[in-house]
DNA sequence: TGTACAATGTTACCAATGTTACTGGCTAAC
DNA sequence: GTTAGCCAGTAACATTGGTAACATTGTACA
């Protein structure tokens, strides 16, 4: 695990830290598609983000989904992070993109950590940072674009993301997490194929140039 | 200062930290309406809200606005750390919503404190918190509700806020604000007011019960 | 007092998006 | 091979909210 913390966090951290994480973290592995936090869970580790991708999610009370954000290798989840200082329960829930691999790290260590390593102070700043930007991002999205320009977007995330043209998803899991429905974006969709920006699969959607 | 500061935040600060901030923090006062930072302005320095109210606007590149949330006495603006701290410019706009006083505090000493000072370090993770909870309700509001539904939680915090239960803006000011048009907002207000929840006035209105 | 202008009221219409319903194609499982 | 169920395409229609245009009202000030 040394050798995966160093590679991927080497940049940030001091030895005599990257010492400490290696000492108490934990590596988990996740299987795409599996779900790491639930809302209203308590999270009581704060994980580090070493290969794959975990979608955030948000959701109102009637069950309507949103897609937040991605978290990509070397970010942590600054949610979980307020939640785990504040005892709080989870706002959000979080699932595997990819298969995944994280290092979870004990809420105590953190807080200590924080006084202790400039760097690790500067990691966690700079997640908050990065966590606010994303959602900005996601608000101008919402606030100030239209579907078929969201769509878009999404596409685009997604395709960054996973490193891959080809995306695996249905056109109904692609509304969920966009929150609209079904037929708006088959509908959409159609219209980006027919001016041979992607193509379109059972079950998967070809990009073409976006 | 000393006194003023003691007051606002002595449940959050060691007196010793208190003194700091009373020695280089510059108290500052605006009026309402005043704007305090505008988009793509570089920070130099961090506010702690004594009184007043601050709101906090996004724009797009079409100038579309978007009120975001607002700032209360004892918070400070999260966007600004990070500013600060990563030598980046403004996201957002700041327009002072209340008269408002403000302590200005230099971002050297910001962070010297986040290791010097375990309550700094709280009330700056706590901030960060506080604004990441704001900006969901944000996405919440945007993505989850209708317009008209957006409407009544815009008045309800703006009472709120303003401690006030007559709301003096123009419907043009409001429809900027939630992004969306005069008209949309006269019709919405008319309806609310058929329900007896509000009273319109010229330049103002009064909320009965929402 | 009259004039100009800002704020609001009101209507008609349109575009974007959501909803419902139905179709046929594909595929896994039997 | 048959069948059941998921997936996607499509049409028809409903709803929400944006736009344009104009009328009316309130207010400041010449």
């Amino acid at each position: 695990m040394l050798d995966i913390l160093t590679e991927n966090f080497t940049n940030n951290f001091e030895p005599a830290l990257i010492e400490e994480i290696n000492g108490v973290g934990v590596l988990k592995e996740v299987k795409e598609g599996e779900k790491l936090i639930e809302i209203g869970d308590y999270v009581r580790s704060m994980p580090l983000l070493l290969s794959g991708a975990i979608k955030i999610l948000r959701e109102d009370e009637n069950g309507d989904e949103l897609l937040l954000y991605f978290l990509e290798p070397g970010d942590t989840c600054a949610m979980t992070l307020t939640c785990c200082l504040g005892q709080k329960k989870s706002e959000i829930r979080a699932i595997a993109e990819l298969d995944t691999r994280i290092i979870m790290v004990p809420i105590q260590k953190m807080e200590e950590w924080t006084g202790k390593y400039k760097s690790w102070r500067n990691f966690v700043f700079q997640s908050y940072q990065e966590r606010l930007t994303e959602m900005l991002a996601t608000i101008d999205s919402i606030a100030f674009l239209n579907m078929d320009e969201r769509l878009v977007k999404y596409l685009q995330n997604k395709q960054k993301v996973t490193n891959d043209s080809v995306i695996n998803s249905t056109h109904q899991e692609i509304a969920y997490e966009l929150h609209t429905s079904r037929v708006v974006v088959s509908r959409l969709l159609k219209k980006l194929e027919s001016l041979g920006k992607i193509e379109l699969y059972r079950n998967s959607i070809k990009i073409i140039s976006l």
